[in-house]
DNA sequence: GCAAGGTC
């Protein structure tokens, strides 16, 4: 049977090309379930043995993390909470194509060799074609195949010695990846959530986003202008000694440069002026040259493009592309500036020999012989710029930027310019001054290239000892000048020079800076800060916090090379920035009156708000409460689906917290205090109920306390019962009546004389946060008047208020809507050891897809209604077919007793024609 | 609505 081996490549491109190489041009071509990505197929000597290749490729990154569903909404977690939140990497949904395209590959295939770019994300991305195939095949044997370049030498020393892949490697991509989403989706929140409230007339429709990259590209632009605002000039002065002659005018520019001190200079000039006759000291003649440039990376492009075009870097990037689809330049995102030797630079050049204007030169340059000047960058995969076919039929920028590639691509091929510089020095009154002149002697490149300036300057001759008398010496004046504000090209080789970003990426980081209006560009191309990006450096710069520096970033990526080589564990490097990143997010959050402060100075008097200092989170209700267990104050605040929820804002660091149920209309906090607890904070809160959500009890007021964490329901469920005369219940089963009488005798008796009738309750310890996981929220403590149901949460006590035979009966029912636990209380009315006993007879058993089961009652007429049975809780598309009687016999013909049925449970009226019964979709009026 | 990194 054929050996089988999957080759996967970072980009269509290259496998093509490595296919190519390795079948010496013999390889089948067919589609795969990608349109962009192919399938290549060939043989080839691999392991000592023929083995049947097939080489397909991705595009970039197959997979993305995100955060679970439950973060991933703005309002759903506080950002604090995004440090530490789950999340999970899996297969984009753009790249679905692909990974079908591996999936099945790999079913046919007994080896994977990894072919993705030799850098750090390329073996990331390795892993991620790894995982994907492991899913399919766990025990595929896979290979790293490592190469400089896609050259036949390179390729066939990638196969001769195929390694493993590079875990380390990867793991230095996921820690980067990881600490990306969590800062920039914390700080943007954060940001982008306050400001927008602080500021509302100006920013309430601004995202203001943080980004690793963004800010500290904000930070250069930021930092030259206010070196601007803060150069001073300084007045300087100088000789200037001149002389003109029939064969020409010379200048002299004294070598002392210049001096800030006007009396000595004034000396010196008064000495040259008492003894103005100068001497020729030196005369020397030496051949110079002008470099032509170097081949075209990205970066290089992106940079020449905007100063000697004035098109952007984004700009540029998009017609580059549009100008690669058209075949008309190579792939224009390279970082290699070194031709290969494989690629015929003659065949380009008489491309070129047809064109108007740079024909001829092309034609002079091929009987020269092309002779690129060279770099020293190499990304292993795609040649440096260059065009790839003549095209005279483009317009507009598209026309200029090709241009501008061709003329580039030509003058690399060609020679440096040649000239002769000719430097005098002169000597007068001991002060020294020279005077350069330059004779082009070959301008070579320049001829093609216009976009650079050398010209020639002639001087007068001079010889050695030859004395003259100067037209003039002056003293003149001049001020130091502040520098100047950054171009786009400037910016892009800071971004470089600071590993800010990457040569794919610049130019969207500047773009982004642009878009989030943090910088705008002036008519000239220089680069200015806004307001809103001012605002944001200068708040933060207050703070102490050099989030606009590229420290932070470049501290980042010394430990990420420490985990590439082994020094570094990658969970440390990752809980280490975490934990700096989330003390910086803290800082942020305490000190964040800074960042109003600074946006003020713009934005006029920021918005008041009622809000928390940590997190800065907006506070609909007042008051404001201190957290028990860190001090961190608490909000309470109405949730879209819990009612109201009083709770530290810094969980889940803290779990400090209290909820209370949908039915609550509206809560007032009235006092702060607590009988239970004193001297611990403690409050008092009065409710408003829907309408009959509750029996006639409206305008309830429910004492609770945050430390002893205790549910509204209980108190609810007690005061149903206490107001509804039903039989006295065992004290044990009642909550903490001890402590309602306190309160009322503080208040002065405003409870009913039912709640002072109740004996006091044994006192529970306090809240004690810190012995709860804090990952998991605290289990509240248990009260006696409920049993736990079969899936674990509480059922609690309800009365019966229908009419019929169970009126005013009372059961217990789980709190949760899915679970459909039962159980009247009666029959264990004054034990509650029995209740929970007999919850847990009735708890569910495991079904056989490991979900809960649960009791369900036989509705259907028949000898088997009423008849009680497990069935899996699952919805019923989901659910598996696990079925079990609940009775061992069969009951007799006769229905059970009443009190077996349960109360109002799944009416099952179809609200059509409100009989019971049928579905609304199998209703026969329908 | 958030980052940065691949790439088409």
């Amino acid at each position: 049977m054929a050996f089988r081996v999957l080759n996967v490549a970072e980009k269509n491109d290259a496998a093509r090309e490595i296919a190519r190489i390795m079948s010496r041009g013999g390889n089948s071509r067919r589609e795969g379930m990608s349109r962009y990505n192919k399938i290549y197929e060939y043989e080839y000597n691999l392991f000592g043995r023929r083995c049947e290749m097939t080489m397909t490729s991705l595009s970039g990154h197959l997979m993305e993390i995100e955060f679970v569903v439950g973060y991933q909404k703005w309002h759903s977690c506080q950002p604090l909470a995004l440090f530490t939140a789950p999340i999970e990497k899996k297969v984009s949904s753009n790249m679905d194509g692909i990974r079908k395209t591996l999936e099945k590959e790999i079913r046919r295939c007994n080896a994977l060799i990894v072919w993705t770019d030799c850098d750090r994300e390329g073996e990331n991305i390795g892993y991620e074609v790894i995982e994907v195939c492991r899913r399919i095949k766990p025990r595929i044997d896979i290979y790293r195949a490592r190469f400089s370049e896609i050259t036949a030498p390179s390729i066939t020393r990638a196969c001769a010695t195929l390694g493993r892949p590079d875990e380390r490697t990867s793991f230095a991509v996921d820690v980067r990846q990881e600490l990306d989403l969590r800062i920039g989706a914390a700080f943007t929140r954060f940001q982008t959530l306050r400001l927008q409230k602080r500021f509302p007339e100006v920013l309430s429709e601004q995202l203001i986003s943080y980004g690793s990259c963004q800010f500290p590209t904000l930070g250069f632009v930021v930092q030259r202008y206010n070196e601007i605002v803060a150069f001073v000039a300084e007045t300087f002065f100088k000789i200037k000694v001149k002389h003109s002659t029939p064969d020409g005018e010379a200048e002299f520019n004294w070598k002392r440069v210049r001096l800030f001190y006007r009396l000595a200079c004034a000396v010196l000039h008064q000495g040259c002026l008492e003894n103005p006759m100068a001497t020729v000291v030196n005369q020397t003649s030496k051949p110079k040259s002008k470099w032509r440039p170097l081949p075209l990376d990205t970066v290089e492009l992106e940079k020449l493009a905007s100063r000697k075009l004035r098109i952007n870097a984004k700009e540029t990037m998009r017609i580059a592309e549009k100008l690669y689809n058209q075949g008309f330049i190579s792939y224009p995102r390279t970082e290699t500036n070194i031709f290969p030797s494989s690629l015929d630079l003659t065949n380009l050049i008489q491309q070129q020999t047809v064109d108007e204007n740079w024909g001829q030169f092309s034609a002079n340059l091929l009987t020269e012989g092309a002779n690129p000047r060279q770099g020293r960058k190499t990304d292993n995969a795609h040649p440096p710029i260059h065009p790839t076919k003549f095209t005279a039929t483009l317009n507009g920028q598209e026309k200029r930027l090709y241009e501008f590639i061709v003329r580039s691509f030509l003058a690399c091929c060609s020679k440096d310019a040649q000239g002769i510089e000719t430097t005098v020095e002169i000597d007068i009154a001991r002060e020294k001054f020279t005077a350069k002149g330059l004779s082009i002697t070959a301008k070579n490149y320049l001829d093609v290239y216009p976009y650079e300036k050398w010209c020639d300057k002639t001087l007068p001759i001079y010889r050695t000892g030859d004395t003259f008398m100067p037209t003039s010496i002056d003293m003149v004046e001049g001020e130091t000048e502040p520098p100047s504000l950054l171009t786009e090209a400037d910016l892009i080789a800071l971004m470089e020079k600071h590993g800010i970003g990457t040569d794919a990426t610049h130019a969207e980081h500047i773009e982004k800076i642009k878009a989030r209006n943090y910088v705008g560009v002036q008519p000239d191309g220089k680069f200015v800060p806004g307001e809103l990006g001012m605002g944001l450096v200068q708040g933060y710069d207050a703070m102490g916090l050099e989030m606009s520096q590229p420290h932070l970033r470049a501290e980042l990526e010394r430990d990420l090379k420490k985990i590439c080589l082994g020094q570094k564990q990658k969970d440390v490097v990752l809980r280490e920035h975490i934990e700096k990143y989330k003390e910086v997010f803290v800082q942020t959050c305490e000190q964040v009156n800074q960042l109003d402060q600074a946006l003020a100075q713009f934005f006029g008097e920021p918005v008041q708000l009622n809000e928390d200092p940590v997190t800065s989170q907006v506070i609909n209700s007042q008051p404001v409460f201190t957290c028990p267990s860190c001090q961190t104050q608490m909000c309470m605040k109405k949730t879209q689906d819990k009612g109201f929820m009083i709770g530290c804002m810094r969980y889940p660091e803290c779990t400090s917290r209290a909820f209370f149920p949908s039915f609550v209309l509206d809560a007032q906090v009235t006092e702060r205090v607590c009988s239970r607890c004193i001297p611990r904070p403690v409050y008092k809160i009065k409710f408003q109920f829907k309408r009959g959500s509750v029996p006639p009890m409206m305008d309830l007021e429910y004492c609770t306390c945050i430390l002893c964490d205790e549910y509204l329901q209980e108190i609810l469920s007690f005061r149903i019962n206490a107001s509804s005369s039903v039989t006295q219940r065992n004290t044990s089963t009642r909550r903490d009546n001890g402590r309602n009488n306190e309160n009322n005798n503080r208040r002065g008796g405003q409870m009913s004389s039912t709640t002072q009738s109740q004996p006091r309750r044994p006192q529970r310890p306090p809240f004690q946060p810190d012995n709860h996981d804090s990952n998991k929220r605290p289990r509240p403590p248990r009260p006696e008047n409920y049993v736990l149901c079969g899936c674990d949460q509480r059922a609690i006590i309800r009365t019966v208020r229908k009419e019929g035979v169970n009126k005013g009966r009372e059961f217990y029912t789980c709190e949760k809507r899915e679970c459909d636990f039962f159980l009247w209380a009666d029959e264990g009315r004054g034990d509650d050891q029995t209740n929970q006993n007999q919850a847990n007879d009735r708890r569910p058993n495991l079904c056989q897809c490991r979900q809960q089961a649960v009791v369900r009652t036989v509705q259907k007429a028949g000898p088997n209604q009423h008849r009680q049975f497990y069935c899996c809780s699952k919805p019923s598309g989901q659910a598996c077919k696990f079925f079990e009687w609940l009775d061992s016999e069969r009951p007799t013909s006769q229905p059970p007793p009443a009190q077996n049925q349960r109360p109002n449970r799944k009416p099952r009226c179809c609200g059509i024609c409100r009989q019971p019964g049928h579905t609304r979709n199998k209703c026969p009026r329908k």
